[in-house]
RNA sequence: GGCUCAGUAGCUCAGCGGUAGAGCAGGGGACUCAUAAGCCCUUGGUCGCGUGUUCAAAUCACGCCUGAGCCA
């Protein structure tokens, strides 16, 4: 196969293995997962890129408490988020694990450059810190009695010691630079203005090595230090570049799929990805990221998610009970990203069974039922279709804007529009009436009216692949297409209306999502 | 304390200077191809509060209230 020309990366934060993978987990894989399956449609070489962060002293301790060595406790961790993103249909092209040796070789040589550039010093680092954030934290943030504000029940510990530090503060002109002339560059808006606010103030140089944590990359320069967690996990975007087969080495990491075009991250974490990341890839002499996009959190009935709270939702409960199609569907169009959301079971249900069950699944259901009851032979009908069609021309408006939602990360406004061709199309039937024209003896017009909206079943189905991708599929077969992966489809010409091949056998009418029954 | 964002129908949100909109939920109706789905009609809002600017303000300005967030 002909590798395209232009290649698109996204990349998910690393996750922390010292926990089974949360809800917020899933919602940014899966949003980065639709947006690259978006990509793929268009025909890019397409890299999405998540995985697992390893390192640091709460990994080693979790591990501890656990009674089992720090890497089983990691590969254990780290296979569970892998599963869980089988289990959402969400196609990562790599997983990348920072106790992986190719990821530390890269880690090691990108250290090189930041060395030899004068950009790490030794320093003495004394204050709290708080295990759990892995992070010193101000004494005027901490809570009563010395504890974490985001951590409340664990205490800071107090620390003195001998730490490297990167020259994060000869950077701030040239980020403030950055952010001025790519505006793009941090997502949504009201992001960008918190980061800009943040550098403004003046930036501290940090502190990139630990002296007292075994389970991590050594420093490179003093064996008796440890690379620090964040400066090491952030890495991994360009070692998740490097070709499974290729040598470890920056120059191969960056041929091809470096620079990432948008990094997804939680809004919480964007400080990281939006001022210490790209002045290491300064220092280093790297090229940039062309976008850092924060989304929002999720909300469970309006309350925020805690474990102690008890209100969390498991993912993995959340696709037995519903299936991945579902899950998906909801979170990527009921939430708009960068925004904060909320799930609400009730909500939920409603939306997937108006829209996916009543007005896209029962729409092919009852189309393809008239078709094997008006016409005997149950094959797509062989018809003119006028140029004028309305169903034909509200897709050749529709695609468009589609598409530009898509590339606008906005895959709910996305959903919103293709699903208004089903919306149309159960219109069509109705003024149409082919049952009626069908008794009048109209063949050739019920066979018309049949297959105009049949067309536009695999129109909706393919412009909203990237969202329901199994239920995409299942669509197209039932349309009698031998399709067996849903990433052989291409923009163009699939998202051009009329494709449907006039012959062609569907299968069976089966109704393709069942209406999700309301339990009180 | 400083700053950012948001506050519009029961819910989710669009509108961002010209006398209030969509989807869902609720109510009614006609139809029958369909997953009791779809279609048509419909209930429902002092557009957070106040003052101003304007011929005219959800829409601009200022102040306040509420919520979310940033200030390593």
């Amino acid at each position: 196969m002909l590798m395209p020309d232009s290649t698109f990366v996204i990349t998910t934060p690393i996750y922390y293995v010292n926990a089974a993978p949360h809800i917020g987990s899933a919602y940014t894989t899966l949003a980065a997962d639709a947006i690259a399956r978006y990509h793929r449609l268009q025909g890019k070489d397409v890299l999405m890129v998540t995985g697992t962060d390893e390192h640091g002293q709460k990994i080693q301790r979790t591990a501890e408490e656990r009674g089992v060595p720090p890497q089983q406790h990691c590969d254990e961790f780290s296979a569970e988020f892998a599963k869980l993103w089988h289990l959402l249909h969400i196609r990562h092209d790599r997983f990348i694990r920072t106790t992986d040796p190719r990821h530390k070789a890269i880690v090691r040589e990108f250290f090189q450059r930041v060395w030899d550039q004068g950009d790490i010093f030794i320093g003495r680092q004394q204050g709290w810190y708080c295990v759990a954030c892995e992070e010193f934290k101000d004494e005027a943030e901490l809570l009563e009695g010395g504890f974490c504000p985001l951590h409340p029940t664990k205490k800071v510990e107090w620390k003195d010691e001998e730490n490297y530090f990167f020259r994060l503060s000869r950077y701030q002109e040239k980020l403030e630079a950055l952010y001025a002339e790519h505006p793009e560059f941090i997502q949504p808006e009201s992001r960008r203005n918190e980061v800009i606010n943040f550098v403004k103030q003046g930036l501290r140089d940090f502190s990139i090595s630990r002296p007292s944590v075994s389970w991590g990359i050594p420093f490179p320069a003093d064996p008796g230090q440890t690379l620090y967690v964040w400066f090491d996990a952030l890495i991994n975007y360009i070692s998740a570049a490097l070709a499974p087969d290729d040598e470890p080495t920056l120059a191969n990491a960056l041929r091809r799929y470096w620079p990432a075009d948008v990094h997804l991250v939680g809004k919480d974490i964007v400080r990281f990805h939006a001022i210490y990341w790209p002045a290491m890839l300064m220092s280093a002499g790297l090229p940039l990221p062309k976008q850092v996009f924060g989304h929002g959190f999720l909300t469970k009935d309006g309350l925020k998610m805690s474990k102690s709270l008890g209100n969390t939702v498991d993912p993995f409960e959340l696709v037995r009970q519903y299936g991945a199609d579902a899950v998906r569907y909801y979170f990527l169009t009921e939430i708009e990203l960068g925004k904060d959301g909320d799930f609400s079971e009730g909500r939920f249900i409603d939306v997937l069974n108006a829209d996916l069950a009543n007005d896209l699944g029962n729409l092919l259901n009852r189309t393809l039922t008239m078709l094997k009851k008006y016409q005997p032979d149950y094959r797509i009908p062989a018809v003119e279709i006028p140029a004028d069609h309305p169903l034909k021309t509200l897709a050749e408006t529709l695609a468009p804007l589609v598409a530009a939602a898509y590339e606008g990360m906005d895959p709910g406004s996305a959903a919103r529009k293709a699903l208004s061709l089903a919306q149309a199309s159960n219109k069509y039937l109705d003024e149409q009436a082919p049952w009626t024209l069908h008794k009048q003896g109209q063949r050739e017009r019920v066979a018309q009216i049949l297959y105009a909206v049949l067309e536009s079943v695999r129109w909706v189905a393919v412009l909203l692949s990237p969202l329901i991708p199994a239920l995409s599929l299942k669509i197209l077969q039932q349309l009698g297409f031998s399709l067996t992966d849903i990433t052989q489809l291409r923009w163009d010409p699939d998202a051009t209306w009329g494709q449907l091949p006039p012959g062609q056998e569907p299968q069976p009418p089966t109704p393709v999502f069942q209406r999700i029954l309301r339990s009180t």
